[in-house]
DNA sequence: AATGATAATGAGAACGATTTGCGAAAAGTC
DNA sequence: GACTTTTCGCAAATCGTTCTCATTATCATT
């Protein structure tokens, strides 16, 4: 049931060494339901397991990112922001006031770049899609 | 007929005062058919002016995204790229194998961003729509 | 053209996020 | 349990960008 066995699961699968740090690290992006920061990460980490270092996070969401497992969000300019991979791929909406990040997707959008992209004769590889905005003073 | 005469009168309607160094760095913008980082935008602003100094770059680029006049860019994180903003809206297409970058306008894809939007309860303020792509190798 | 008030400059230090070098510690293998 | 290799923590290094501050340039006024 507890799915930070699977990850780790995962982890030797993939043939890379199974740490008390990567574990917490794991641990806390699967129980993040916001999209923190680096710093963050370290902080929730630590409550984990206090040796968790600065390096280490760093390190170990750039290999969790390489596998797929994490994508980085850089949004405006202030320091990425990680999540599970797991779902399904979505794009953001960034509330300017708080900060929230909300995901959303849109298949039609997704088909307009493909199109698009196609026209100008290349293929997507990625994309990056973030919307900045405000939730109206209600009057 | 230059209009680098016509940024002058533009800067000098907004209080700012003309500088050797702000008319170069206008210039090598004006003249730029790319997307050129700051340290680029160094070395050919020192061309017209040997004077002009990182900083000097730095604070008028920010100076002139504030007024409007340029857009800076934050691509896959190696350093923003700016852009004289005078024309249409558009968003970019960036070539993964040369870097280049290719802008491109969908006015259904701004039609679908604000639909979203408002659905999440949510005005755009502004929003980032990139591509990462090859052109696929002729076969 | 000289003056003076004020804004802009260059040089380099400082910054924040991230990365790296290195000797010590832990993981996985036998 | 000893051995090999990976990962670790720490602190120093990096990178793009911003800031500090003493100096210089702009521009309105003579």
């Amino acid at each position: 049931m507890n799915n930070d066995a699977q990850l780790e699961t995962d982890l030797r699968a993939e043939g890379v060494r199974v740490t008390r740090q990567r574990l917490a690290i794991l641990h806390v992006l699967r129980s993040a339901a916001d999209h923190p920061r680096a710093e963050e990460l370290l902080t929730r980490a630590k409550e984990q397991d206090p040796s968790v270092s600065q390096a280490t996070v760093y390190r170990t969401l750039a290999m969790l990112e390489k596998a797929g497992t994490v994508l980085k969000n850089e949004f405006d300019g202030a320091g990425a922001r990680y999540e599970l991979a797991g779902g399904a791929h979505h794009d953001h909406l960034i509330d300017l006031d708080t900060g929230e990040v909300i995901e959303f997707h849109s298949q039609k959008i997704e088909r307009l770049q493909a199109e698009i992209a196609a026209e100008l004769g290349y293929d997507i590889e990625w994309h990056r899609l973030e919307l900045y905005g405000r939730r109206p003073k209600a009057g």
